[in-house]
DNA sequence: TGATACTCATTCGCATACAAACGAAAAAAT
DNA sequence: ATTTTTTCGTTTGTATGCGAATGAGTATCA
């Protein structure tokens, strides 16, 4: 039997682009995305939830500060948490130490937000997950952790 | 010793975004461009990769078809094969049978490209592999494909 | 044949995402 | 006390990514 051109020299393996770990990666963020859109009513981005459930946990706290918690860039937090303040969901405060510092907190709309969604949420994780075992689950988010 | 005010009632669960499938997901994506990123010489994205790959594997081909194969909307393919063609790197010609398709090929620098750089897009899925073992990679490529 | 449905490519609006550069302010080093 | 470095917020530019709408061409079926 004739060997392809390929294997003949260096026996080279091919290279597939859609069996590479990146192009997995984009599609299930793509598909969660997806799924969490569909799920929460207020028309709330994932970046924007993030941005909101952290600042409940940690506020009050600087801009980039919220950045870092959550994996953004300065210049995407800044985008963010422009517009969840312009609907009204995070409130802005000079800080009395700090000239530069822009102290985030959220507003009763923003608590009141986070409430409402908070089992949308859970359920689009859940939904995610859902072509998971139990098992496979705990080893999944086990080893995503790792590549982070 | 005093439950807390949450653990009283409903014993509900706390909610963490920072545990979340959606939250690692997203960095483990971001991690991975970055890398990739680093890793190509010739500044391309890995959508772009994906494009140029996939395009050399079923060229030629409609754009729309390219989107499909590699998972990416109709407006987003479109931008990337803008790019890719504006740098001289795909071809598009009208199809003589459908009047609305446009067929894409690769270049002869969009071949050299891709010569090029497999070896930095081989490694750059070699580092964001790294922090798992032989075994681990196996799992969780498999599990990644599940939720895609 | 003629109406309907589908497909393809394009465009608009919105929302990440990051690099790079900037001025202002604070912190650290000398 | 002055210099250096770091940090903070901002803006610009480039590149995804999707929903929705549009127009043009093709296919289907009554």
């Amino acid at each position: 039997m004739q060997k392809s051109r390929e294997d003949r020299q260096a026996a080279a393996p091919e290279y597939h682009v859609d069996r590479q770990v990146g192009f997995f990666l984009r599609q299930a963020n793509q598909r969660h995305v997806a799924i969490f859109a569909n799920a929460i009513g207020d028309k709330l981005t994932t970046t924007q939830w993030s941005a909101l459930s952290k600042l409940k946990e940690i506020q009050p706290c600087s801009q980039n500060q919220l950045g870092r918690e959550t994996a953004m860039d300065v210049a995407t937090i800044k985008g963010v948490v422009d517009r969840l303040v312009k609907r009204g969901f995070v409130a802005t405060a000079p800080d009395r130490n700090d000239g530069r510092r822009v102290v985030l907190s959220l507003t009763e709309d923003g608590l009141a937000v986070i409430a409402v969604n908070v089992g949308a949420a859970v359920s689009a994780t859940e939904e995610t997950l859902a072509p998971l075992t139990s098992g496979e689950r705990m080893m999944f988010l086990e080893l995503l952790q790792k590549i982070c």
